[in-house]
DNA sequence: AACCGCATCCAAAACGTTTTGGAAACAAAT
DNA sequence: ATTTGTTTCCAAAACGTTTTGGATGCGGTT
């Protein structure tokens, strides 16, 4: 039914030789036949059978991104903010995504493989790096391209974007500290993922440098979900000794334990000060709006995402590792300076 | 470098031919020759060219999803879990998921119909039906697999999956004004969403059918961002008669009209009722938790993706429009009977 | 007249699969 | 001895493109 090369060919006189090089503008075929093709491949509503022009160029101009994820009712804003970025950076430059879930742990990789051994996508995105990441090991092995949004303990180099959240976290521990708290808590989440290490590991750094130390029992696990945190949130508030801080390592946890503190009658802000990181839209429009370290989501997804199709094109890259700045927003989920308690 | 079915062949001394059969488990080859060839394919760590696949099978085992979105910040829980819910029942069926991003207007119907002419995907999901929906439109003529979530006022009919949310809507409405409210303000969205517009029926029915007239200037239209719903809640609690109530018809608006009324001294499910709609996992841990009504948006994402594969594999189909019965989730943001006032 | 350079064209191969339409070998039935 | 049927196999075509390696003709130089 759709119109082939062959059809044009026909209709022209040419071989399909000439007219596949007309349509590209090679110099060895002559003005007029070219003028001649494009206005009747116009005509014939001739488009191009990708799934043809990938087998022929053996590559496929499709770009992976596997979101790790559990369970079904997953819905971190995260995800479709940096989705949004590297898509429509793909979409720019030519290239279509390809999006799958795939569960954390043993059979991801068996997905990764699959995915590079079948050709379907000529390179991978991978978000929320682990300390030891099997997928970037896999992929550098193999030398397949792939740009990662976080870092990894792995001493062999990868390209990536990332945030220095550890700076952040630094700077929020002695904003905490400055505004007078000396009882100050902390929600992780588990330890093997690269930025919630990093995060818990500024935050400890940046109490120290102000003479605290953060205690251990101080530290909750989450799972980065605002149930999560509020189920923590609640547990340290039911201390006989509650702390009168409390950072969350992202801001869905951050949110979780603000619905945790309204719970026990403390005016957010005033009575306790939460914090959280990523600034995600939500924390500039809860109430009171929250305290939290900018991540440029969208962005980092269009930088990761231009990135990786230069090196799939093996175009030179001036930046193979790239580490954002964070910044400080204060708002008034952090209150002023502590008075009471 | 990959292995093919010309090195297998080779390898056991067999065709091409027979080789790609008896991975097939067609039954004119031989038993032994079956179990040799399967061996030293998985010896060999064959796995079959897509592009060669999909060339010669003329299709592409992959459905397309065009995100309906404005500009970089768009970040509703709605579409990661929606997303999730048609990306794993793809991966389960066999299918890959091309996902891109599109502002609703001119363009938006170049980029479905490049997708279709090139063979680039079998069918595609389509979300944020619009009260008249060219993409509808379109696929329709050219009869080209596609499910709806959500329907429209073409006559002709078309496969979806929908909430029943005037109902949903009617529903809140009758529950508001048995708490007695009766200055009631609604904050609607652009009225070509399909979506939007059943919403604000159903609410303005629900009320007729307490005795009370939705007042047009307690009407707001918003943008469906908490942002926006913060904006219009303000202006409305500004008036020297502010609503008791305010209904939003989706739970990001809602937010942000709970944000509105915190900043104007009011405490929420006791001075004024909020409510919104499709129970995002967010809405039960704000503060207050959010009266609203149940979506599955997870499940209706399986539904919608397992009954397009249905029909682009030309398998019954036995219900092609769904119609789902929504369910009211009361919780405290829109607080027991109204007292003061 | 022979050669060269140039402009324009194209047949055939290639990418890796699946499908079509038999062929070959053998046994069983007539 | 021929036919019929069964089992197992395969060459070749097809999907629609791009690339390779010339071929052809023509005008201009020697």
């Amino acid at each position: 039914m759709p119109v082939t090369l062959k059809d044009i060919a026909e209709k022209v006189g040419r071989s399909v030789t000439t007219v596949s090089r007309a349509l590209h503008d090679y110099d060895d075929v002559s003005p007029e036949t070219k003028e001649l093709v494009r206005r009747v491949a116009a005509e014939m509503g001739f488009t191009p059978n990708i799934m043809a022009q990938r087998l022929q160029k053996r590559r496929t101009d499709t770009i992976g991104f596997i979101l790790p994820t559990f369970g079904p009712r997953f819905s971190d804003p995260f995800f479709s903010e940096f989705l949004a970025g590297v898509g429509n950076t793909a979409a720019k430059l030519g290239y279509d995504l390809l999006v799958s879930t795939c569960p954390p742990g043993e059979q991801e990789l068996e997905f990764y493989r699959e995915k590079v051994q079948s050709y379907r996508v000529d390179g991978f995105v991978i978000v929320r790096t682990r300390r030891d990441d099997t997928r970037i090991k896999y992929l550098s092995e193999i030398n397949f391209p792939f740009v990662a949004f976080g870092r990894t303990e792995n001493p062999a180099q990868h390209p990536y974007v990332d945030e220095d959240s550890e700076l952040g976290m630094r700077l929020l521990a002695n904003h905490l500290v400055d505004l007078g708290h000396q009882k100050i808590a902390f929600i992780a989440a588990p330890d093997h993922l690269m930025f919630t290490h990093y995060r818990l590991k500024g935050f400890r750094e940046g109490l120290l440098e102000r003479g605290i130390l953060l205690d251990d029992s101080m530290i909750g696990i989450g799972d980065l979900t605002q149930r999560g945190g509020y189920a923590i949130a609640m547990e340290l508030l039911d201390r006989p000794e509650p702390p009168t801080a409390i950072a969350a390592c992202n801001d869905l946890m951050a949110l979780g334990t603000i619905s945790a503190a309204q719970e026990h009658g403390l005016v957010v802000g005033q009575d306790i000060a939460i914090t959280g990181f990523d600034n995600i839209p939500l924390a500039e429009h809860c109430h009171p709006p929250l305290t939290t370290v900018h991540q440029p989501i969208y962005q980092i997804g269009e930088m990761v995402c231009e990135m990786l199709i230069k090196r799939i094109r093996r175009e030179f890259v001036d930046e193979e590792q790239i580490l954002l700045n964070p910044s400080l927003v204060i708002r008034q989920s952090c209150g002023g300076a502590i008075t009471r308690r």
